[in-house]
DNA sequence: GAAAATTATAGAAGCGCTTCGATAAATCAA
DNA sequence: TTGATTTATCGAAGCGCTTCTATAATTTTC
């Protein structure tokens, strides 16, 4: 009489009794493989829809050996930058995610990576079937992913050739100097900061490569860098005072990404320095502040989502490869690279 | 010969029969719970060791039916801001979360949520055991998960009765304007935004009250309040304006969070207003760019790992009641506080 | 038009674990 | 002492699936 509503759980053989089929039969309907009739099938769909059934992941994982589950490294230090990029790849991967019916479990590691104290603990339980890493990561992890087995994808970094999902740094570069060249600056510095990330040594080769067109051959005394630094509000605005005061006065800056173009904005207030009549800039990235700054900022726009959607997908791609394949990503083809958009508003 | 390195997987069977136990005995070793003569768990303990065994997440999720995951829910807007304070939250909640043993899956919600299309898929497949939502979420996600009677917890935001985990806005609040009182400051103006979230309601209560002590019965006019918006650095340089042109002039001012903080600091710096001099001002998080403003910001800091660690260890032991007792949370003391800390820098 | 291949369905083994008795020895209560 | 408890261990059932094998019916092949 007490209505203790416990629903009780609907499995896989009530839908098949149900149905009037056998368990395997409602398992590849539910999975779309097999062969299964067109009557059978409708049937089946119509009783796990009446029921309401849901398979249950940990039987599905147990038995067919797969975790169903993907895993997401990046270092700490990355994910609660203030600029949410990484956070807004995440929630690409994760977007598609749901298409292909994983779960992804996110991961933080140290700066610098201990093997052992600092695993993951979705590594050291094997509890992924694949892993997306972001960003620039100690190499002792890539190593222990490798020794894993499991197959893995870096996105917005490179090593080797480890498949790859990367930004076209060097041609929106090109693209980005050649906007200010139309634009009638041909003396332009450029700043950047780590040099080691690969994303800011190509951004910066790009720089190069276009200013060479342009006929500078030695941009030496127009590059500024901060070598150690990560590329930060604060280290535009080191490296603007540099700039300004280096007697060089170029008509435009080219920023290795936004919070450093924000940062040089900064500087520029408070030195009474005009954007874009004095000196023009343009950054890269577009994160949200590039459209609250004063200017408005000029930009490459990373679609950051769509990277993390297509690392995933990337990733999937690979681990559906039958294991006699997977020679195929250990050389070659394996850098995929998304598109950019060069934003134009007002810094330039 | 050639070196297929495939390590077989070792299971608990494997275990059993190198320790001469029966695989039930080696599931109470690792589960820490049943009677095990010493000699024996040592025995396990080391086979267990010696062989790298590793219990398989889905076998145990499979017999025990649990699920051993934890939903993080938030809005997407929350977690792409730019100020990580529910990233944090997350982090914080995902290191508690080990402890547990317990993976935590992320979903995010839109601002306005339909139920059943935008239900998060670990809801609906329910793949958790515990739900945290964090910040303010439609209320038909909460009627949702209600429903499901999955566990949860709510942090940083605050309905009916439901299990929270807030800031101690008030308390924090009352003391903030203490400090601007020692420091001669009796005129304090208000900066808030959606007053339909219980955080900034209670921030503005708070400062209603001490307020009062000192005398002012009416802050009305005191009080600049975007009704409709987010409190975001947009709108405290809105507000900013509003304020200073209202001929008010207040000697200081108590923004309802540092993002608002920052945008009256922007405002200031662009119309020659000097910060503190001029007016004191003090915010609320302690965000990473209080540390970088000019002047730096004094503000409240929320401690948000600590704060995302306490929502997870309280949602555990909700989910460790037996279902009995469970009333026991239906009502009464069902709230736990965060502490705070104000922080001194130079905007005072 | 017989053998081979394809389509369709069912049954059952088994994935790796937890947990429920069963059994027995050791300890306790009176 | 004897029955009741507690401690210790094991065997086996079973969690809800996938997948392999078996068996037919149907279609294809030449």
């Amino acid at each position: 009489m007490s209505s203790t509503k416990s629903k009780k759980k609907i499995t896989i053989k009530d839908v098949a009794e149900h149905a009037n089929a056998s368990m395997s039969t409602v398992s590849m309907v539910v999975n779309n493989k097999g062969y299964v009739s067109d009557e059978k099938r409708k049937h089946i769909q119509k009783s796990i829809k009446t029921l309401g059934y849901v398979p249950s992941a940990s039987a599905r994982n147990l038995a067919s050996n797969k975790t169903n589950n993907i895993g997401f490294i990046l270092q700490e230090s990355h994910f609660t930058l203030s600029e949410p990029f990484y956070t807004r790849i995440f929630l690409g991967a994760e977007f598609e995610s749901k298409k292909h019916n994983y779960y992804v479990l996110l991961a933080t590691v140290p700066q610098n990576y201990k093997k052992g104290a600092d695993t993951p603990r979705l590594l050291k339980e094997r509890n992924v079937d694949g892993i997306i890493i972001a960003g620039k990561v100690d190499l002792a992890l890539l190593e222990e992913v490798e020794e894993s087995g499991i197959p893995f994808v870096l996105v917005d970094y490179q090593y080797k050739s480890i498949p790859s999902v990367s930004v076209d740094n060097r041609n929106a570069s090109i693209e980005a100097i050649r906007y200010l060249n139309q634009k009638g600056h041909s003396k332009v510095a450029f700043l950047g900061a780590d040099q080691y990330h690969p994303s800011i040594a190509e951004r910066l080769e790009g720089y190069q490569l276009a200013m060479l067109k342009e006929g500078f051959t030695d941009t030496s005394r127009l590059v500024f860098l901060a070598e150690d630094d990560s590329p930060t509000l604060q280290t535009g605005y080191h490296l603007a005072s540099r700039l300004f005061e280096s007697g060089e006065e170029p008509t435009a800056v080219f920023c290795a990404n936004d919070a450093m173009a924000l940062g040089l904005i900064k500087y520029a207030e408070q030195h009474d320095i005009i954007i874009p009549e004095d000196i023009a800039v343009i950054g890269f990235d577009d994160v949200d502040g590039a459209k609250f700054s004063t200017p408005k900022l000029t930009t490459v726009r990373v679609f950051k989502e769509q990277f993390g959607e297509l690392a995933l997908r990337y990733l999937t791609d690979i681990m559906d490869l039958p294991e006699s394949e997977n020679a195929k990503y250990e050389r070659g083809n394996h850098m995929l690279t998304v598109p950019t958009e060069l934003v134009v508003r007002e810094s330039v």
